[in-house]
RNA sequence: GCGGGCGUAGCGUAGCCUGGUUUUAUCGCGCCUCCUUGUCAAGGAGGAGAUCGCCGGUUCAAAUCCGGUCGCCCGCGCCA
């Protein structure tokens, strides 16, 4: 029976089987040690005196460990199948440093399953000091080391806690397409080239802001979605082109209702996966005056003791104002996006001082970090226009890139809003990452290649024509 | 686009400031061969592996000084 490593603490005297890579192995001639790990961790494994016995008695009479014969042919990261008896070890021989160090396995017989060249990087350690681009070409090596294994593990349980979370509280989770419209307003969009519609573009979505508003006329009423947000915008160490949020969007919604879901949410899951964590509930709520007059930022660092890796200091930001003045153009913005609701008794002021107008937006900060923004949405069809045209938008030009939406809000629109948190970043932050890359499975470089896959690439002259697309190389 | 840091075997590094006991470029891990019955950073003996990112210059002599260039990382701009 197969037991994983971090498990024979639970089987002594059983015969048990074991597979995994040879993690470290420490060769004595006729005695020979293997730590051999799988996904959950490492046990060591001992290899008996070829053709003899334990000295502790061990396994049978010389001449039944044929089988293990070739343990003095194992190198590092052979993959493996061992069979034996787990043991506890003599109290002298215990290893403290691994959790199943007062067990090993005694080998009765060895099947290398597959062999392994030298590795271009180790796999033991925390990687750090490995040349980045060298870890990322062999990604799928980087991934076999315990830290970045762990924090896809985490990753995976977060996600499922959120999804769990979510589905129980009458949440419908709903795909939105990955090929959607480009319009030219934020961050600049990644295009796709359509072969049935020569000449035209799709752009994959830099949110699903307008498909959750849409499922909100739709009558979904309580929405999620694990979406991946795609921008081609330059990276950062906590910015990828692509990342991935916990989108989610609710009808008849308040934003205190939205910002107790998110705090409820991301407390209990906390407690789950981070107990050791410091964190101070409820989280504290700063206006976005207060937060620039005391910290200079609306993304303000709460906490106490900045070199305390275990304190998390959540916070809301919340009293945005809606627009601003863009630093150089000097042209008004809106600070969130452009579908966002005014509090009330700010709308009348989008006619006369736009600037002074404060909106629903509630940011969630962590860290000196922005974890998420989320608000009310506009749903009046005229107060959206005004909206674009105070944005310099031209009525035609709303129409065509927005028509869809000024429209669907036509149609009996249930008042709507919500927040997008960011899970990468998250768990970053959580699990003491420097950079984003480190709890992403396949992450990109800073100037967005994957050395693995040779991505982006050059493609064939026929693809291309087929788009009716010319390379201009200049 | 701008600013900063880095580039020496498969990986991590010393040497660079102050050019020459480096004519044969340091050390650790890994790799290869042999020895080794209690290791867990196993140990012992031996060995292979580097056009010092690339191009050019200065010099009797360049990993080292100078110029250029390429690549990566971090930050700024940008990211509704």
């Amino acid at each position: 029976m197969r037991v994983y490593a971090t498990d024979i603490v639970k089987k002594e005297g059983e015969e048990i089987e074991l597979i995994g890579w040879v993690h470290a192995r420490r060769d004595h001639g006729k005695l020979v040690f293997i730590d051999l790990r799988d996904r959950s961790g490492i046990a060591q494994v001992v290899f008996p005196a070829r053709g003899g016995s334990l000295p502790d008695g061990g396994r049978g009479a010389p001449g039944e460990n044929a089988s293990t014969d070739n343990a003095g042919d194992l190198r590092l990261e052979y993959l493996v199948k061992v069979g034996g008896e787990v043991k506890k070890r003599p109290a002298k021989m215990v290893n403290d440093k691994i959790p199943t160090g007062a067990y090993e396995v005694s080998a009765a017989s060895l099947e290398i399953l597959s062999k392994s060249e030298a590795l271009p990087i180790s796999v033991d350690g925390d990687g750090y000091d490995i040349d980045e681009e060298v870890r990322l070409k062999y990604r799928y090596l980087d991934l076999r080391r315990e830290r970045l294994r762990r924090n896809l593990i985490v990753r995976g349980k977060v996600v499922k806690f959120i999804r769990d979370y979510l589905s129980q509280r009458g949440f419908i989770e709903v795909e939105t397409p990955l090929l959607t419209k480009s319009t030219p307003e934020g961050a600049r969009d990644f295009l796709v080239p359509s072969r049935t519609q020569k000449g035209k573009f799709y752009a994959l979505p830099q949110s699903p802001q307008q498909y959750k508003q849409l499922l909100m006329v739709a009558g979904i009423e309580k929405y999620f979605q694990i979406a991946r947000a795609i921008r081609d915008e330059d990276t950062r160490g906590d910015r990828q082109p692509e990342h991935t949020q916990l989108d989610l969007e609710m009808s008849f919604t308040t934003p205190e209702e939205v910002m107790s879901l998110v705090e409820s949410l991301f407390t209990e899951m906390m407690e789950t996966f981070f107990p050791e964590k410091k964190m101070k509930t409820p989280w504290p709520r700063v206006p976005y005056s207060e937060a620039m007059k005391k910290y200079g930022t609306d993304k303000p660092d709460l906490r106490k003791d900045k070199n305390d890796r275990d304190e998390i200091a959540f916070a809301w930001i919340v009293d945005f104002p809606n627009f601003e003045l863009d630093k150089q153009t000097k042209e008004i913005q809106p600070v969130h996006h452009m579908f966002v609701q005014p509090k009330e008794g700010s709308v009348e002021l989008i006619d006369k001082d736009p600037l002074k107008m404060t909106s629903t937006q509630y940011d969630w900060v962590c860290n000196g970090c922005e974890l998420a923004s989320g608000s009310m949405r506009i749903t009046d069809p005229e107060l959206q226009m005004k909206v674009f045209k105070l944005l310099r938008m031209s009525e035609e030009k709303a129409k065509k890139d927005f028509g869809h939406l000024l429209e669907a809000f036509t149609y009996g629109v249930p008042p709507h809003g919500g927040i997008a948190p960011g899970i990468d970043r998250l768990l970053m932050i959580l699990l003491g990452e420097p950079n984003i890359r480190e709890v992403v499975a396949f992450p990109k470089t800073g100037d967005f290649r994957d050395p693995m896959m040779g991505t982006p690439s050059d493609v064939d002259e026929k693809q291309l024509d087929e788009l009716g697309i010319k390379i201009v190389k200049d």
